[in-house]
DNA sequence: TCCCTGATGTATAATTGGTCACACAACGCG
DNA sequence: CGCGTTGTGTGACCAATTATACATCAGGGA
């Protein structure tokens, strides 16, 4: 039965993250979106850009249109948690509705990215004027209150293990059996752990044929063997 | 400066706080008042009831009018975490917009409770014609992701010590100094420990003069000092 | 090629906090 | 008033992680 909750917690991260592909706008006619495009400012940002910081005040929502964005805060100590990873057709910034900045949170682009800004004024207008994108803002706020509320539980009840094989499973959702481009550091400012603790679970991990390693690539092997540890 | 950082989150919390008592439908007209009465069904909860399980399938959207409710989850272990503690103007059970339940969540009556019971399909009706209404949804459900995120840096950052801190302040916020109803084993499911640590670290805090002890009662004497510890 | 930097491997001490096992105190109810 | 229940106090022990300190390795650029 645990194999059983893990199989449907799969299923619902998988319909989460197809979720967040829904594109906001989607059921707009073209003369709406011809609107939504005049009130709207639209930037690129290169990769590895950290383009809000929380010292700027500006209060905007951002709307991802391309490319993925790392939301994360930065402890006194100076160490890293991750607390969302955003994929197209996500939207941030939205406490700027409630007339408070992402207190204390970093936006930083982990690829090229298109995004479109708005304030908050013109996105009351919006949200009174075309409800839809109401429900469609709702949807996708709902999914990170839900996978932040999933990741305090993982936190506060798992130990790192079953943290990091929750955390590999994820990211076999998002990228199949084979994770590149992510370093250990990357991996534990995820689970809120050390550089060297990761490296040990890892190295254990592969001891125990789950998976193998690779500079910057992980190859997941068992993932029954993960389900179950990611369990404890 | 470290001072200065706390305090500001503390208007903060005392703002979202007040944010949250906002009546959801207060800019509705008399009318469409009564349009929403008759859609929604009004019932009432004796404290200590818990009114939603897991397994319970009900795809509802809750509004919480009178008394509170905690949201919670409870590990394979059987311990326990408080994910939110919620007051009259809340909305929960959201995810129901999502198509999905509250996975895994609890949801118990504190005090005798009034509540409305909407359907997902009757919420997306009055969402659609009261845009107002999906306006002030949002902004309890922002107000939730903040402090869900917000936890979450605390349970990774902070030591129990840190933790146990901040929770009394924010009790603070909501009581006063003189905080009455909390067993230690409630403040252990709040923080993610157990009900021994929370013991331990009380009577430290009261070996500080920070506060002194009574059964299911706590008088918090030096702010500043806890707001020191709460920092780390 | 050589070197520098970023990435990874490992070992070790120091702590924290989890876990178990009780004793005791206060309250509420018959 | 006596007794069971609930809340609190503490000690011992131990497993998991932190925190620190290096060694090594791989790849890319000068």
């Amino acid at each position: 039965m645990a194999t059983t909750a893990t199989l449907r917690r799969q299923q619902m991260l998988s319909k989460l993250r197809y979720l967040s592909e829904i594109d906001i706008f989607k059921d707009l006619s073209p003369e709406d979106m011809n609107w939504m495009e005049s009130i709207t400012t639209m930037t690129t940002c290169e990769k590895g850009r950290v383009f809000y910081t929380p010292d700027e005040s500006g209060e905007v929502l951002f709307l991802l249109k391309r490319g993925r964005v790392q939301l994360y805060r930065i402890s006194p100590e100076g160490k890293k948690l991750v607390i969302a990873t955003l994929g197209p057709g996500s939207i941030f910034g939205e406490m700027a509705i409630l007339g408070q900045g992402m207190y204390n949170t970093f936006a930083e682009a982990l690829e090229d990215c298109t995004l479109c800004v708005m304030s908050r004024y013109d996105l009351e207008r919006v949200l009174l004027n075309k409800p839809q994108v109401g429900l469609r803002i709702l949807e996708t706020l709902g999914q990170r209150l839900r996978e932040a509320e999933a990741r305090l539980e993982d936190i506060a009840f798992k130990n790192i293990p079953a943290r990091l094989a929750s955390l590999l499973l994820r990211l076999y959702e998002e990228h199949g059996p084979t994770i590149e481009g992510y370093t250990h550091q990357d991996l534990a400012e995820m689970i809120g752990t050390y550089r060297e603790t990761t490296t040990q679970i890892l190295n254990e991990f592969k001891r125990e044929g789950l998976l193998s390693i690779g500079r910057k690539r992980l190859e997941l092997h068992d993932l029954d063997g993960l389900r179950q540890i990611a369990e404890a």
